[in-house]
DNA sequence: TCTGGGGTCCTAGGACCC
DNA sequence: TCTGGGGTCCTAGGACCC
């Protein structure tokens, strides 16, 4: 049975508290069913509805091969996500044709040699591909062309938009805005002074306007970087909740490690069982890499935030991200723990790298029922710009 | 109905400095 | 005694994306 025939979802499980719809085959549309959804809600929705487990080792598989096959095409690919990449064809005609020829050329062979199909959107600027590539699917390729605009883009109701979400489509339906082409021609000061700069920016998107590079990902830096979890049971005493702070601190030093950054500012995230989220984060004296460092950093930030009520959710975010060999000591480091510490890392690195990652772990986490590194969807980091054109 | 996990950017208020 | 204005940094929270 083919899942993209059916009602199907990918979906996290119920049983741990990860029960939402992380994709969703296209006969789900019929449904109603949207993704990020919880799955209860969906399968009231569709009773039939089939839901299998994610694989993220193979999504990223795929994506490896995605990335590889359109880097044939051009040198200048941007991975947008896991699954979308941007591609810039200019000067490629005289090798593959013109655009529409070399787009219908890359998906059949994306079809034939991985046996998953792609929608692609052609145009001038990578807003107006990235809308071209979500018009009817699938297997298609479709142009949207700045003189296209009006007959494409403006019927189209605005919060299907990008950069257009939940809150700016009720402050746009508000003003009487409705679709893309209302945006578009709604005047543009009146539209900075109620929504910012973001005003700004969905009306320039909304007339096509847009004009970042497509930008191979080695060349974006990184920003920050973070692991969260969702816990199978509600924690409510600082015992535990340190407990997987320690298993996020430990996913979290690994990967600036791995990528060879420290961080200058440490935050802690709180969910709580009624679902209100808020964070405390603090600037560093001197910036860290060490599992241990970060650890402590984040039970001080945990006991100076919590208000004590069951907690469903902890993440540990870090942020203001020096490569490693630029970071200084402050007056008052203790240098020779600090070097012990970052051997200990190293040695606890190399060990996971050649063993696997559950090879080493502390011992609080032994039939402890949690993982002794919390937080991550996949096994390996790969850049995403999730909102950033 | 019972709600994932990974990101980026913007805004607002307060502290602090000149 | 009571009062400027501008700039930067820090923190918290919210918006958006996949």
């Amino acid at each position: 049975m083919d899942l993209r025939k059916i009602p199907a979802v990918v979906g996290g499980s119920q049983a741990d508290r990860r029960g939402v719809v992380l994709a969703k085959s296209i006969p789900c549309k019929n449904y109603g069913i949207k993704t990020g959804e919880p799955l209860a809600k969906a399968k009231e929705k569709c009773p039939g509805l089939v839901i299998v487990p994610p694989n993220y080792p193979l999504y990223m598989k795929c994506h490896k091969a995605l990335m590889d096959i359109l880097r044939e095409y051009s040198p200048l690919v941007q991975s947008f996500s896991i699954d979308e990449a941007f591609l810039d064809y200019t000067g490629m005609e005289e090798h593959f044709g013109p655009c529409l020829k070399g787009a219908t050329l890359i998906k059949n062979r994306i079809r034939e040699e991985l046996g998953f199909t792609v929608n692609i959107g052609i145009s001038t600027n990578k807003l107006l591909a990235k809308m071209a590539s979500d018009f009817t699917k699938p297997d298609r390729v479709h142009t949207l062309f700045p003189q296209e605009i009006p007959s494409k883009l403006w019927p189209l109701p605005v919060e299907r938009l990008f950069m257009v979400g939940r809150a700016t489509k009720a402050k746009l339906n508000e003003l009487g805005i409705f679709t893309i082409g209302d945006l578009a021609n709604y005047n543009r000061e009146l539209l900075g002074w109620k929504l910012k700069s973001h005003g700004l920016l969905i009306h320039d998107y909304a007339n096509g306007i847009e004009n970042s590079p497509v930008l191979p990902n080695d060349n974006i830096q990184m920003k920050g970087m973070g692991n969260s979890t969702t816990i199978k049971f509600d924690v409510d005493n600082k015992k535990d909740a340190h407990k997987v702070l320690l298993s996020l601190a430990e996913t979290v030093a690994a990967r600036l490690r791995n990528e060879g950054y420290k961080c200058g500012v440490v935050s802690v995230s709180i969910k709580t069982h009624e679902f209100l989220r808020y964070s405390h984060q603090r600037k560093l004296a001197a910036p860290t890499d060490n599992t241990n460092e970060l650890y402590e950093i984040a039970t001080q930030l945990f006991d100076e935030a919590w208000n004590g009520e069951p907690i469903c959710h902890l993440g540990i975010h870090v942020s203001h991200l020096y490569p490693r060999e630029f970071t200084q000591y402050t007056l008052f480091d203790n240098v020779k723990k600090g070097a012990m510490l970052s051997s200990l890392d190293r040695a606890v690195d190399n060990i996971r790298k050649k063993y696997g990652g559950h090879s080493i772990f502390r011992a609080t986490y032994l039939y402890s029922g949690m993982s002794p590194m919390a937080g991550g969807v996949g096994t390996e980091d790969y850049a995403v710009m999730g909102n950033i054109l």
